[in-house]
DNA sequence: TATAAATAGGATAAAATTATCCGAAATAAA
DNA sequence: TTTATTTCGGATAATTTTATCCTATTTATA
């Protein structure tokens, strides 16, 4: 469904939120560890978040990431999938047509853009926030 | 969503099943040039759909592709995922978690378990038979 | 100013997916 | 029985995704 880059980078937005709360800055090998993904790699997909400006970095000592706490609330699930993935999953056809066009179908549009529009709006609709306190409160998990 | 696997797989039983409507075998050549996909690796998914008693081939001069028409109507679109894709687009994790355990949810699996459900519902309940005769009537396309 | 601590980013490498090629095996028809 | 046709299956290659490593750059503090 998303891929592994995509999985990672939600997973690290939610623990980076978490610590924003704090006003603690979080570090690749922290968030790396508390999230079960390599180090090096989820690294490069922080980066990407910060050119998106989903997350911000401080460079040097006593740096690391953070997101602003005011943002925390209005960051969308939506956002960060969109900026690893893109926005195929949105409105890309389920069966590789080159577009999705309800003009010229492929043999599944009608019943595969339901599903799709649904999982688009569950994005669209799930903050960061909700996802964040839901850890904090025990109620779900960021690994195994 | 579906490996390119996948929507070729999907895409060649289609035709597979519009062909033995009217009593046709058809090739990988015939089958790659109608749904727009690379020859040999189509032929590859054609055997694993062989193997999962998705579709028939038969050896030799005409010889060919083909399903039995009176198994077109039972044939459902999540038995073809199922064999290419495997199963955990019905049952994984969106997150990656190792599995999705309702007693140790990752942060969106209540809300993505819908999205997750709803696919599934609609891969189970749609027939090839439904597919075929949508692509018969005009009313859909399997290549752009 | 010097030092230590961090992120940024380029260069590779490993693994998975997608794609191609070719000979073997099977089968119908001449 | 020979030949032409066609799927099967192994080997290989190209591409994309995932992952690692190393150096440069930035920054707070001593
Ligand atoms: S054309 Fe395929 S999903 Fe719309
Ligand atoms: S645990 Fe992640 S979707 Fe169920």
């Amino acid at each position: 469904m998303f891929s592994k880059a995509c999985e990672y980078g939600i997973k690290a937005c939610i623990f980076i939120a978490i610590n924003s709360y704090e006003g603690k800055r979080v570090s690749p090998k922290e968030i790396a560890e508390e999230i079960n993904s390599p180090q090096a790699f989820t690294a490069k997909i922080l980066q990407a978040l910060v050119r998106h400006n989903i997350i911000e970095s401080v460079k040097g000592a006593y740096g690391g990431f953070e997101v602003s706490k005011n943002e925390i609330k209005h960051i969308k699930l939506a956002q960060i999938v969109k900026a690893i993935d893109g926005d195929s999953i949105y409105n890309g056809c389920g069966l590789g047509l080159e577009k999705c066009d309800e003009n010229h179908p492929c043999p599944v549009h009608d019943k595969f853009k339901g599903v799709r529009d649904e999982l688009k709006y569950m994005l669209e609709n799930t903050s960061l926030e909700e996802l964040a306190l839901n850890i904090k409160s025990g109620a779900s998990f960021l690994k195994a």
